[in-house]
DNA sequence: CGACAATACGAGTCTTTGCTCGTATTCTCG
DNA sequence: CGAGAATACGAGCAAAGACTCGTATTGTCG
């Protein structure tokens, strides 16, 4: 908000030049980690100066943090499809689950990229803060399933359940990412399986509908 | 072992000072990570003078490296006791996992700057090398078990089965770690819940034994 | 077109940090 | 004790990399 406010007047070709800076920046991200890359590379990658970029983005922080920016739109995009207009907490935990890893999934696939800035055990400030929406969003959106699907968690336990699930998502991420083809399917049917049988213990079903 | 044969002699006093800065490397590395960490900072932590550093290791991957072995060292004992003289693999499931988890557990807790080193998502190639020991023995180990208990599984089911366990358990740590008191058993009662309903899908229990 | 703004450039500055080196001190051992 | 080895010191070197700045080009708009 405050960057679009503040920033001077952006031409047609400064918003080109942005999205291949954060498209450069998710691949130097990605082949070499946020701190190893530097931002010369970035600019050279995207086929510009070093300070053509800094025209753009104060510093490699604000870089990050606008890959971020973009990451949370695209994943939410996704995520609000998923838990989308049809009631999810209607349907069984089977199809909960699936319906939630599917764009999860398809997202971290399609951006290798994400899980080197984004999974980190130990993050740098800058990224902290950057990622802190992202996962709070998911967070907050499996508390709402759980508040509906098990009304009978205190709320500390329900936080817990939430934040177990969403990790062990988050553990078993990059393998599936790694592996390739029916090895992929079977890893995608482990997390499945994790998640039914971890959720399954709090979870009432909703009545069945014919 | 090539160090130790190449090393001039060692006085006492030498080895104290690498336990010194094995440990001040330890808290530096987990408070700033591994690239943020400074060798200065590392030597000024441990009351010595940066000179005196590079008087036991070549350089900061050396340190990282040592410490990688002492952490190797201190986990493996830990988890041969733990996997042990008592044939684990003639225990209950339930058992079994709270045998293996307890001294992982316990470990993590000693040492917070562990998974701060470890547990990355993306590392220098100079960690990797060091950690490769380190995942290669807990796998090992699971696999032997999972031989003996899931002998119908084939080869590659059983090694994504290992890896996944072991994912698990990646995943959840962090939680533990975090954690205090209460929530942290609930915590760890999660994760044995999560091991024991993965396992016990391809796990066949011991005969009883009076 | 003319003026101003936005964009582009890249050599160069400045800071950080891994590491060295000349020198001084302490230990070992005959 | 004394000689050589091990340990200790810390100012400073050199490389790397984030970022700047003076200048040139391109777009916008009246």
């Amino acid at each position: 908000m405050d960057e679009a406010k503040r920033a001077p007047k952006r031409q047609a070709r400064g918003e080109r030049r942005i999205a291949q800076i954060l498209e450069s920046a998710a691949e130097v991200f990605a082949d070499a980690g946020f701190e190893a890359a530097t931002t010369n590379a970035i600019a050279a990658r995207a086929g510009i100066s070093p300070g053509s970029l800094y025209q753009f983005f104060a510093n490699k922080d604000a870089v990050a943090r606008a890959l971020a920016e973009r990451y949370v739109a695209e994943l939410g995009a996704a995520q609000a499809a998923a838990f989308g207009p049809a009631d999810l907490a209607e349907l069984p935990l089977q199809q909960v689950i699936e319906r939630v890893t599917e764009p999860l999934i398809a997202f971290n696939l399609a951006n290798r990229g994400f899980k080197t800035l984004f999974a980190r055990t130990d993050m740098p400030p800058a990224l902290v803060e950057a990622t802190a929406p992202l996962n709070g969003a998911v967070h907050r959106r499996i508390d709402a399933l759980l508040q509906v699907r098990a009304p009978g968690l205190a709320r500390a336990d329900r936080e817990r359940t939430a934040t177990v699930a969403i990790q062990l998502v988050r553990g078993l991420m990059p393998l599936i990412v790694a592996a390739e083809g029916d090895e992929r399917d079977r890893l995608v049917r482990d997390l499945r399986g994790v998640l039914a049988s971890y959720l399954a213990d709090v979870w009432a079903e909703p009545p069945a509908r014919d």
